[in-house]
DNA sequence: TCTAAGTTCTAGCGGTCGTTCGGTATAACG
DNA sequence: CGTTATACCGAACGACCGCTAGAACTTAGA
């Protein structure tokens, strides 16, 4: 049923840092063969534990699927946040917040096409209600800026609700093809589509 | 193992149809609990067939998947060819393109769902190369018209590869909140991603 | 009407799934 | 040092998986 992290001091570092480790692998994985197609015997494989060891770690599945999407989403709302609510002119942010975001799937691939894979259970279930607020916020800071920008007449958008739309899905599609050592870095990608949703 | 199409012609056609019904109800169930994740005691539940009848129709389950990667590509494909290679301006021939792939995608939301979720699969089993085919001869067939559209003069893009990947993305996402009531039509939609496109 | 083809049903097979649990070795803490 | 929390192991469990065989029923075509 369960996975507890140790009581004693000395070894809730360790334990957190192994986890860590073990999140990571399972994102690879999942992001290679799929979450519902990966069995627990994959998993044992690709972290070099056993069954029992593994469970220790992570308490079910499905908690280690919410872990994955947590590691991606919490991080980038912790940055994102202050560089929406910035004072500056909304499309110096609308740029900030495009360059952190893309590094941000750069760095996080495994977790990102998981999270996408698995978008139909995170968006229906109850259980995931704490992730979809996540994803939910996210979006309303870009939003927010959006409209600053109309507001300030800094953007203009035929349509503000479908720029956006039309950014999320571009966005979250760089995972698909994005590589590391590709013709294109992350900031390069995210002044590439800075321009698009905002030249005219 | 199989499901052989039956050889009188009479009943040909019955059998299609039935198989199409059972193909479309498939990628309904699929698109709400994911391919891996819908057992085949969902799908008989959901077809009001058996077991026994449901396999006379599918052969296999990755086959029923195979089934409706096709329904979805095959047409689009044989829709966007002759658009692709008409001779009108490039950027009329972009829209019109824009225009019936967003039909296609409103009109086959689940397909594309499915289709997205199980991307990993297909972008990676040598069983899947015929579909992998179908989807990079509709990608070129996209980038031939941009590339034209440059050529003439008619368009202009800071990286044109960039932005075909921004495309495919917006477009692909679409599936994910389009509604068929909702405030926008594909035709607006699909104008929409157009001038965000070519705009400046 | 008779026959062969087509359609669907029922029952269940072998295998794999996520998970559990009792155990052992190790390290922290008093 | 002794005690106890921690780390990990590995066999085994019950449930469910995709799929099949074989028979029963229905319909098309001669």
């Amino acid at each position: 049923m369960a996975s507890q992290p140790p009581t004693r001091p000395a070894l809730r570092e360790r334990y957190e840092r192994r986890r860590q480790e073990v999140l990571a692998t399972a994102a690879r994985v999942f992001a290679e063969r799929g979450y519902q197609a990966t069995s627990m015997a994959d998993l044992t494989e690709a972290t070099g534990l056993t069954a029992g060891g593994l469970y220790h770690y992570i308490g079910s599945k499905e908690q280690l699927l919410f872990g994955i999407c947590d590691d991606l989403m919490a991080p980038l709302l912790e940055q994102a946040r202050p560089i929406a609510g910035g004072d500056g002119p909304p499309q110096e942010r609308l740029r900030a917040l495009l360059r952190t975001w893309l590094r941000h799937v750069a760095a996080h691939r495994d977790h990102l096409l998981v999270f996408a894979q698995e978008r139909h259970v995170i968006e229906r279930e109850p259980q995931w209600r704490a992730v979809r607020r996540q994803r939910r916020e996210f979006e309303a800071l870009l939003d927010d800026v959006l409209a600053e920008g109309e507001r300030t007449g800094a953007m203009r958008f035929a349509d503000r609700r479908l720029a956006l739309l039309a950014l999320l899905g571009m966005v979250n599609h760089t995972a698909q093809w994005f590589r590391p050592r590709g013709r294109l870095s992350a900031e390069q990608i995210a002044d590439g589509y800075c321009d698009l949703l905002l030249r005219g």
